[in-house]
DNA sequence: CTGAAAGCGCTAACAT
DNA sequence: ATGTTAGCGCTTTCAG
């Protein structure tokens, strides 16, 4: 209704400290150029007023909007809202991105997009035009669209890419794929594991290639067969129902399966038991998701956590910096950790096969 | 780094359509005094150029900002976040609100703030002067916080309390506590059950009262006994340990139990079990969350599903309306749902016992 | 080091 | 029905 106008402004705080305008916008922005007592005195009145500049005057004004928009893709993510199934990605991207970006005066937004339909770029350009967010959080699959990373590397605005290792424009910043998928992987060679089958998340997802890639290595490494072991799924339960069955069939089948997500995971603890395998002492699992459902199982799979909120964080805190210091070059790597729940154990003694 | 200013802005719109910037304002706004073919010219430049408003501009001049703010409590859903247990307000929140406040082209931001500290009126009143929101959602317990609300009236902005019945300035809406109490009870009744106790959840939220009052309509409705059958907790699992053991303790105990949170279900289940009582041969259980755990459980809960979304989205709704019509009076409630899995089942015939 | 002036993009209020 | 003017709160010039 009724125009709310700010009730404290740069104003008051200018004739309260009897100062002009300026020296207070110097102190509020930590700018060089003022005298300690001054600063003092302005920050009292500030203080004593309970003053808080107005973002959109500080943009308006050419400054900074103290936004920082992270773009999901608008179907994956209502799907998985609507499933409640646990999946807590947007969850943990709040948990890192906004506290980081609280600790610094900013706030976090988030705006689904549609990544398959032609107007990627104006729902983007909207978003943007509307906002004029200081830095944006690309996540999978817009961290890999051209289409995006290619406008916002246009207009100037700093990203970051989450979850890709793609060269370009913007800050790349996986969460550790290939060494997560490593440490899976060694931690079932150290079992005793011989054989390790793999089943892959599809191959339009950047990541899936490489946590193939770190089970390869580790698998080389401790000088296994790979041969055979790696099938792929689409990351949901059904796909990997077909993709367990395949490896299980095998003439000489895993006693080993890392599965790239958590749905997957589920679908070969289900063909575990439908076959009558248990897990872990007929069938070590681990799952490459650390959703929450996987701890609600029987039994609870060893699963590799994905450093959500950390990266976010991290990607956050780069963007802010953005502003003064230069982008990194590379990839930034943050690494998860395996967590051990009860799905994994001692490899079967062979002539029990 | 350089500022970065609109590209197209409306000078640019008024310019292409050779019209005055008013006009264009206009139209952008849906005013009336736009003859038809006015409109449909200036609306044909804003297509071209690919025009959107900047929210900060329109904000600074006295118009909307197009933000709803939503209040959770910093603690809760920090924790929450952390505990990756599959709670998911934050996220229903999220698809309720979000959703609808895209339809009205409007953002839903979140922010924490605490409940506990002395600052809370500082901390809201820094969002708000930084962020100039057109209406807020306030989620329990801040929406029984007199300091909130009060600062919120006083500043005169629209706001709405979600999860109470509290009479008080800004819209009152819950999610059918009384309702789902007695959808549940009846449920327990349909099956045959009567004794059915009930765990009720901490006095300080007033929705625990409106839960044990529908379960003592619908228990009376039925001539049922009462008494001795409800026990309190704090929504917590060890609360619930204690308020299952002492209704299984009884002389008579129920033969069945609704518990007002998940994890008081969670904890009821796990009770049952160590007394060797079958879920749900000898004891039926109803879950009050349906938050994603319980479908994990053996066997998977019976459950109130609290519809988060939907009343996220009503408030929202009520938000954006209150720019132009009255707020309505009253409290207004959006019902939940039971969602029967495999916890219930007929109660256990007099015989056994 | 501090201040004064100009302007960001938009809309409310007032013309016409 | 359309155009003009002034100003929102702040920061960026540019002067002192």
């Amino acid at each position: 209704m009724g125009r709310r106008r700010q009730s404290v402004t740069i104003k008051h705080v200018a004739a309260d400290a009897g100062v002009s305008l300026q020296t207070v916008s110097r102190v509020i922005n930590n700018e060089p150029n003022v005298r300690p007592a001054m600063q003092e005195r302005v920050q009292a009145s500030i203080d004593k007023l309970g003053y808080v500049p107005s973002i959109a005057a500080q943009r308006m004004s050419g400054s900074r909007s103290y936004l920082i928009l992270a773009i999901n893709d608008r179907d994956l993510t209502i799907a998985d809202w609507r499933a409640r199934e646990g999946r807590d990605w947007v969850d943990q991207m709040l948990l890192g991105g906004m506290l980081t970006c609280a600790q610094h005066g900013y706030r976090m937004l988030i705006e689904l997009v549609d990544t398959h339909t032609d107007h990627v770029e104006r729902e983007l350009g909207a978003a943007i035009a509307a906002l004029q967010p200081d830095g944006i959080l690309l996540t999978p699959p817009h961290s890999e669209n051209p289409l995006i990373t290619g406008l916002l590397a246009e207009r100037g605005i700093p990203f970051a890419r989450i979850g890709t290792t793609d060269e370009g424009p913007g800050i790349a910043i996986t969460m550790g794929d290939t060494f997560n998928a490593q440490l899976a992987t060694d931690h079932l060679i150290e079992l005793g594991h011989e054989r390790i089958g793999f089943i892959a998340g599809p191959e339009d997802f950047s990541l899936s290639g490489r946590r193939v890639n770190g089970w390869l290595r580790a698998m080389e490494a401790a000088e296994l067969p790979t041969g055979g072991l790696c099938e792929r799924g689409d990351f949901g339960f059904e796909s990997g129902m077909v993709a367990a069955s395949k490896l299980l069939d095998l003439e000489n089948p895993p006693t080993a399966i890392i599965a790239s997500s958590d749905q997957m995971a589920l679908a070969t603890l289900e063909i575990a038991r439908k076959r009558g395998l248990k897990v872990p002492q007929d069938l070590s699992l681990v799952s490459f998701d650390n959703s929450p459902i996987v701890r609600f199982t029987q039994p609870p799979l060893t699963a590799v956590d994905q450093p959500i909120a950390a990266t976010t964080a991290r990607a956050v805190e780069l963007l802010i910096e953005a502003r003064t210091k230069k982008l990194p070059e590379g990839v930034i790597s943050v690494e998860g950790e395996l967590v051990v729940r009860g799905s994994t154990a001692r490899a079967p003694s062979r002539d029990n096969g």
